[in-house]
DNA sequence: TTGTAAGCGTTATCAA
DNA sequence: TTGATAACGCTTACAA
């Protein structure tokens, strides 16, 4: 049966204490495996506790020792597969090394990222793992990392703060995957990306986002001397939904010189372009060429199976979460800004740019 | 610029008050707004807070309140959409009542479910939110709610344990998707799902997971006087992975009497049904009728796109915590079992059965 | 309205 | 090896 005691009042080390005939120093040594105990006093607090089913006030440990051995986590869009995925490599990580993590969800948006960070140290977690809304306002970030607490960027670095990164090295994916389109014979490659710029220019960089930026860097890498073209018509931001992504697309494809390749920089994005391709009736890749930034099971599903740039996102967060733990025992991770490979997967949907006029 | 101390021992009330000239309860009262304390006085203590970037630790806040503000979340493999989509819902419920969130991940293991929960506890969160791994190892359950901290069950409920849970009401949907099919002509239905049964019989229930015993219980609800039949041979567990579902699939299309209509118990098993199909030749719905438990934002795109069982998954999470939030708070939610409707959304991948030999 | 002092449940210090 | 006792940073009686 067991016993039934409704609302009781926590059993703490004092009562285990009394129970074993000890102090409560002497208890607390005993159950935390600390110290110098007899071996006899050990068993008799143990059985107590037991007796007792003592559990440990963890708020009250953390509040002298200092530690709270949790790890709070900052992610734009938990809902979004990608940051599930690294998520669950963070807290894998983390609850192996006898951490938990404390997640929030910020949308996107700076201002609950500063939030965020504010609750988060408040409840004096002892670091964080963060993947910044933006790489230009970074002033909380400054701040947390001023406290003593350790930081980890996750997937986004931001330039100027001096704290370790895991990213995906996107950038080689990202040319090769262009330097196969041009040697299918593409000239007119188009980047869309849901990052709303701001009116910033992005030639020269740095976007907002340094995933994003590296993906555009890794495309422009592979244009000089093979006779594609890089145009600020070819390169666009702002592709945040199903309209606003189609009217894009309609775009690029009624240029006078139109984009025969499209990119898109995540699979949210990669999903409205291929809603929007199927409206307008065009065929891929009979009539456009497509590559994804993202892998996604479904990929396979497609008809035709997806192109993509494959990322090892849960072993970034994995490398994350380690990273973090490494700064907690005051260790120095051997690279400040650690990059995982992303693989080009070549599937299907990359053909033969049609030709401009049907003869 | 803002000032530089590096790891500087953290400010507390006390230094507050020292620099306002006040009591550390005075100024404590000041802080949190509640107590008695003059308008000047509360000015001068929000300057000395300002002035020396107070935060108050939480940590020790919760230790003498005995609430943390926080509450825990374990749910079965947050990188599945589904319960990522869930967690986004708790997440903003919680936050804008002031709470934030502390996940655990169990990956489907009864044994982590127990540890997590154990570990919430200790951390002393107000309350937990829990999508059970098995409705018959519930022992850590009932421990839990005897603590007096509530619990809430989310998209999974538990007979004899009588705590609040939100579900999707999905048995009327899926006797709507049967009976379409049906009406459709189909006369062999099957069900598959990624349940493992441990030798447990189906019939009669209770399964592990009354989220999918519900599917069955829908599903069995549309055959009686239809002609079409119930069979255990049309029933199968253990889709885990796309081997055996593959290997399921193959079975139930070699019956003598062979399914011709197949039902996914949720988006894994959905995609590796599909894959085992296409590795089959086999085309949806000329050659099999298909409709899956769950709805993802891909099902548009594949050929042709899927009939499906759409659950408001996010409302169920910001139900879970709205419920959760209502107990804490002492008062008593309307319904013990809430449920929110599912829906078919009817797209193309149901068709009329293939005779049986093509004449 | 304010201050003093006693907790909350641990761990850490220092004698014994 | 053990036990008083003082922290940790906050809230909250109770007094003034």
């Amino acid at each position: 049966m067991g016993r039934s005691n409704n609302r009781r009042r926590d059993v703490t080390v004092a009562d285990v204490a009394r129970l074993a005939g000890v102090s409560k120093a002497t208890a607390s040594r005993a159950l935390g495996g600390y110290g110098a105990v007899s071996e006899a006093v050990r068993k008799r607090v143990s059985a107590a506790a037991a007796e007792l089913d003592y559990r440990p006030n963890e708020l009250a440990r953390s509040m002298n020792t200092g530690r709270s051995r949790s790890m709070g986590v900052i992610v734009g869009d938990i809902e979004n597969a990608y940051f599930g995925l690294a998520m669950r490599g963070i807290s894998d990580a983390a609850k192996s090394a006898g951490y938990d993590v404390i997640l929030a969800n910020t949308s996107e948006s700076v201002d609950a990222e500063i939030d965020a960070v504010k609750v988060l140290l408040d409840k004096r977690v002892d670091g964080l793992i963060v993947a910044p809304a933006s790489a230009y306002e970074t002033d909380h970030l400054q701040e947390a990392h001023a406290t003593g607490r350790p930081l980890v960027l996750l997937d986004r670095r931001v330039e100027g703060l001096d704290v370790p990164s895991v990213e995906v090295d996107i950038a080689p994916a990202a040319q090769a995957a262009t330097a196969q389109l041009i040697h299918s014979g593409h000239r007119r490659i188009a980047f869309i990306s849901a990052l709303t710029t701001d009116g910033e220019s992005f030639t020269g960089f740095p976007l907002g986002v340094s995933s994003v930026a590296d993906r555009l860097d890794g495309i422009l890498r592979a244009l000089p001397g093979s006779g594609a073209e890089s145009s600020t018509e070819l390169i666009r931001f702002g592709a945040t939904n199903r309209e606003s992504t189609r009217r894009i697309v309609e775009e690029l494809l009624a240029l006078p010189d139109p984009a025969t390749a499209l990119l898109a920089s995540d699979s949210l994005v990669a999903m409205n372009v291929l809603l929007a391709l199927r409206e307008l009736g065009l065929g891929v890749p009979d009539d456009v060429s497509f590559v994804a930034f993202d892998d996604f099971t479904w990929a396979e599903l497609i008809t035709p199976p997806l192109t993509m740039v494959s990322q090892p996102i849960y072993e970034v967060g994995v490398a994350a979460a380690e990273t973090l733990l490494l700064l907690l025992r005051n260790e120095t991770p051997e690279e400040q800004r650690r990059r995982l490979v992303a693989q080009l997967v070549n599937l299907e949907s990359i053909g033969r740019p049609r030709s401009p006029d049907p003869r």
